[in-house]
DNA sequence: GAGAAAAATGTAAGCGTTTTCATATAATTC
DNA sequence: GAATTATATGAAAACGCTTACATTTTTCTC
């Protein structure tokens, strides 16, 4: 199948040294006119293109980045994955996209699957992972870095020492309340996350934050735990308006982003509430389908493409800082003001 | 940053010769155990793995694998390329994505963008172009094809030589015309499309055949022809409204894709249109989102991700035959039995 | 236990580039 | 026009593997 002339056919034909021909190929400017031309018409009558492979060989750096995600199924790492897709190839790398899997599942050398392709750099897309797993995903990575460069994109923790770009999710979180309790709303709900994880704790602090400073209660049954899917967003909005009396029910949520919104829509559609009047909700991320759905979603929009832009140009910086990225909330129809009088819930002591 | 070990350390440290940890490395078993031992002890010590790019010179192939797609922030695109993804992986392949410009954009020599990364082989997921440029893809195809084997996705002349995974489009209208029949729709509408485009040349087909066989006319004012986004189909239904006297308003329409849909419910709600007893609308690609639209999305369901897996195995297999891929019907609410008694437009002579 | 066959290991030549260093040629200078 | 410098080109060594072939070691066989 390869039909492909190598830098020796080339030479030959051209009647100069493989050497000449390198030089042509990379526009160094130490080659005669005439001779430049010469090689030039051989190149391109038989359609040469030198080998990336052979090239990586000697010159050491492969000019391919990589990216590892959760699943790019999920929208925002599709997104995430254009961004940085797009961003490598205006440095002109190409960009690899990795599973999770090769990070973690590994038995022998994790992290090593990517050190064998030996990648300029990569990006790491964060996810909550339970203890245990989330321990040898940081041995991963410190093997990881080893050998490549390494930007992390999501919520890490503070005290992890590697260029990160990610959301204030407090800032996010705290924000969005605001907006709400602007709208007269007093029963928040938050939706979405892992207990334990460690970005959500950071969401939480920005909810709590927000309810504070609106002089309003932390209500432990507004606050609901569930994965990114709208089933599990509708099973978990559904769980919480079954545990308590429709007079508490909260009259705004949050969630964790756009499925579990869509999620949170269906549960309060079949439990005959209207939408926005009784219930509104603001979504996280703002996909495509947000415009379109009924009440269309507001929602956070986090500039994933960006986000997975900024990342790269990060990670060819070579510098280590922490960045935070940008976010808007984007106001559609399915926030309301809030009807019901008087707040639940609301005690002397506010 | 390389602090990766050769094989030559590591042949060293074992005290034994490169040929050797090489057979190790490749599971060879021409090795006695206790050298293998010895060897993977070093290997395991040093953190030691190969060079892809070392292995891809000698060994000819790269096992990679590429996919050139119009978009991936597409929906679509982003489950194709999951599959194929998948579908690489499973065979221990990887799979790098291409943005259609690699193929087209090119002044130089097309196509050997991707030649220059020696994969060991393409899928191209075709998609309409204007006559010059797609004049311009056939030639990139047929140089490209010199270099590696080739697989198309989507919708491919029948002329078309090469292996190829696609819908059958005319089947597909044709049955959905069938399924609005058999609820008593007669006007029904198709929109979207280029009106150039032979994919879409099929699709009517297709359409024409179900109307036909159902005893209806063709309409030309019920064939709208537009881009695959919502915008453009809100837009295509619109004009469509606009153009006709509300009598003759179409009761369904056929969507190219679901984000067309998403559109048209849009037009439709916005002109006063009850959803879905005043207007029934199929969808296709059966998006995530399908399920959350209200009504719900009836949707042709392409299963994009088996489409990707599916070209991958043609791809690797080496053969060079034309599949057709499975699709189903995935009912939901916005189609509903057309209210409107006497169908307009029939004629006499049907 | 000598000779033959089988198994294990090593040697060295690629693979297609880049790049350093040497060499040949051309352009300057006086 | 000889000496000097700049410019253009070539020769050859890497880069880190695989693999055909050669060689050594082990295991049989009678």
């Amino acid at each position: 199948m390869s039909v492909n002339s190598t830098i020796y056919d080339i030479a030959a034909e051209a009647g100069v040294s493989i050497a000449t021909v390198s030089r042509v190929l990379r526009g160094e400017r130490s080659v005669s006119p005439a001779t430049r031309e010469k090689v030039e018409a051989v190149i391109a009558r038989r359609n040469y293109r030198p080998s990336s492979i052979a090239r990586g060989m000697t010159s050491k750096t492969t000019h391919s980045l990589g990216i590892v995600l959760p699943k790019l199924l999920n929208p925002n790492y599709a997104m995430i994955f254009t961004g940085a897709y797009d961003g490598a190839r205006r440095h002109g790398y190409s960009m690899n996209m990795f599973p999770w899997k090769s990070l973690t599942d590994q038995r022998s050398t994790p992290a090593l699957l990517l050190a064998e392709r030996r990648l300029d750099g990569v990006i790491i897309c964060l996810e909550y992972l339970p203890p245990e797993e989330n321990e040898r995903l940081m041995r991963s990575l410190q093997e990881l870095r080893q050998y490549m460069p390494i930007v992390l994109i999501g919520c890490v923790p503070a005290a992890f020492e590697y260029p990160t770009i990610s959301y204030n999710m407090a800032d996010i979180a705290r924000s969005t309340v605001e907006y709400l309790v602007g709208l007269g709303h007093s029963k928040i709900a938050l939706i979405g996350g892992v207990e334990a994880d460690r970005d959500d704790l950071r969401r939480d602090v920005g909810y709590r934050q927000g309810l504070e400073e609106a002089q309003l209660p932390y209500v432990d049954s507004y606050r609901a735990y569930c994965g990114g899917t709208a089933e599990e967003g509708a099973a978990a909005l559904d769980q919480m308006l079954s545990s308590l009396l429709p007079a508490h029910w909260p009259t705004a949520v949050i969630a964790l982003n756009d499925l579990v919104a869509m999620g949170c829509q269906d549960t309060a559609r079949k439990r005959g509430l209207r939408l926005p009047e009784d219930l509104s909700i603001v979504g996280c991320d703002n996909l495509f389908c947000a415009p379109y759905l009924i009440p269309a979603l507001t929602s956070i929009d986090t500039h994933q493409q960006l986000l997975g832009q900024k990342a790269v140009e990060l990670l060819l910086s070579g510098e280590t800082r922490r960045e935070n990225a940008a976010w808007t909330l984007v106001r559609r129809d399915s926030c309301a003001p809030c009807k019901s009088g008087e707040p639940a819930f609301r005690t002397a002591g506010y």
